[in-house]
DNA sequence: CATGAATGAGAGTTCATTCAT
DNA sequence: CATGAATGAACTCTCATTCAT
């Protein structure tokens, strides 16, 4: 009987996803989403409260998982370059593997980053925090960490969204090395004398 | 007579471009701009066909104009660098200037793309453009050039968007040359032994 | 087995009736109804055939069993003047000990008064049966009696929706002889010369 | 133009007063209220926020249209008897002439009561006023204001009542003086040896 | 008898768009 | 050109009710 439910809900979760990253949070209807599941409108009712619970639960939990992954990568790695590159990759392949969800993340980060709390885990705070370790071990110069951390997003991200739009047609898992060369390069600039 | 067209035309343009930037593109409604622009909200279908088209020319004259400035500014300069610089330092600029309308390029961006024809100027064209004269001129490594435009944009928009959400506090102008150079030194990896 | 049964069934009752109370019969659901007595929704339907039974079923029996205890009062009693005192003694103190059976007989006549038929024992045909047979027995001038019944129950019921409203604060058993001497003086009027 | 949306809200508030009468406030559908206005559900918008607004305009413009009406009467006339017969005639000549109005104040005070300031005249408001007046006066003995507010209520309003359930089926206008005498009667007890 | 997941009709509400003035 | 009242399709959400377990 639970089993029956936890089975909906993921479908929920599924369809939910898919069409969101296909059509938009906007566009895309309680009664798509239903119809696409296989289920009635109401049923998505005893999931989720309202449309923007769904959209917050779809979003923070795969934010979170997000987060915890690059961490144990990053963890895993020592240096600021083999964390890198080991972040940059499973980038490039969660996009190969599960688009929907990674367009899904890039489209509604916008509406949803403001409910994120300073106690959840973040990619942003993760890839932050690599930075700041590598500039206390001196592996690069000390600075302010926000715009080195945007800058190493924008790298990830920005093919990403290329790729969506049609821009990029190899697989972006091609490019991995290549984007984590372009952020190792764009950290170290005003770093000359320090390693 | 054309003299109040025109005025009611900018006023509607002006509105729609701040609300669409502060809520959103589908939660700016048809009456918030009327009521924002201080007209009736059939005034606005004097000038515009429908919402779509709103968004559209909004989105299309500001697109084109951008990318107009930036090839001006990089026809301007010699050599990869120095055309970086320029452009960087006027997107960064711009954002100061006018952050509604870049939030709002921002925003939309993902919605008015799939309309853009290849033949309209586009920003991304101009940078495209300007790597791939560089590459023939040997000032970097020859390479397919779309990963490398995306680099570059995602360098000098992700820091942009930290910005409008608050992650950076200073303002951009302050980060253009840092993020000119990140621009720079991302782009010369493989071309070690080239230059 | 059926010890269990009914115990279920009174707590729905019990519940049901003061949620209706509360909230009223169309803004307190089955769901509420459920949850606060701890039971599963479907539950509720293996003893009322749907939400319009379960409040009948409530009236009625509430109803009737008022009639029956005002009627065994009023019997119990000779000469109008302490039938009257009886009665409206036993209004004031039902109110004070059970306020939401009061609440819901008041909010829900509205609804269920239409299916009341003729044969069933009813507050209102007692209040009139008393007065009818005072005037057959000459305590009170002949007249139709169905003014004279309303009157009375205007008395007793409009202080307690005050009550509800808190617009009278002290307990109603404390205005009860002060409501039956109203009650008696409004009958007497045009009996002059007849007492 | 701004005649033609007035005339349309007195559709609206007409129709909408009739069906609440009717059939009940949450019986009564938007859908029902347009549709018996002739117009489209979208344009009672235009004219209320919501449904509640609606129905909280209906209520307060009558209930204190209502107030009005009695101060004014109760002002013409001097001592308790004669303000009683005045307010009391009106009350059942308002019946008459508008029962509609007269079922929806009955119907949704329950749920409006709530939303009336203190600073808002009202009928209950106006009859204590002069009842407290009649006690300075001397006319009435002096006691708590409020119970006896009630019995006046009760004794005018249940059979008005009586008369919407078809229990009283002569016009109520012919009760009028019966009425006002009881609640003359009703109001005297203790005053013995005062007047 | 009890459960609780699923249902789906129907409710209130929004909002881009039209059109007579 | 400008108005603003009216429109109605489309949406989100509620909730009494059913039924397999």
């Amino acid at each position: 009987m639970a089993r029956r439910a936890e089975e909906t809900r993921e479908r929920i979760d599924r369809t939910a996803l898919r069409l969101f990253a296909e059509k938009g949070v906007d566009q895309a209807t309680i009664n798509d989403i239903a119809t696409g599941a296989g289920i009635a409108e109401g049923t998505i009712y005893r999931h989720y409260k309202n449309k923007e619970e769904l959209i917050w639960g779809l979003f923070s939990s795969n934010y979170v998982a997000l987060a915890d992954r690059l961490d144990r990568l990053q963890e895993a790695e020592t240096g600021l370059r083999a964390k890198l590159e080991a972040m940059v990759s499973m980038f490039c392949s969660l996009y190969e593997c599960d688009p929907a969800m990674f367009s899904f993340l890039l489209l509604v980060q916008h509406r949803q980053l403001p409910r994120v709390t300073p106690a959840m885990p973040s990619p942003v705070k993760v890839v932050r925090e690599v930075l700041s370790q590598a500039m206390e071990r001196g592996e690069i110069a000390p600075r302010d960490p926000e715009p080195l951390t945007a800058i190493v997003f924008g790298i990830v991200l920005q093919p990403a969204v290329f790729k969506v739009y049609g821009r990029i047609e190899r697989p972006l898992t091609e490019l991995s090395s290549q984007l984590a060369e372009a952020c190792w390069m764009a950290l170290k600039p005003t770093s000359i004398g320090t390693g």
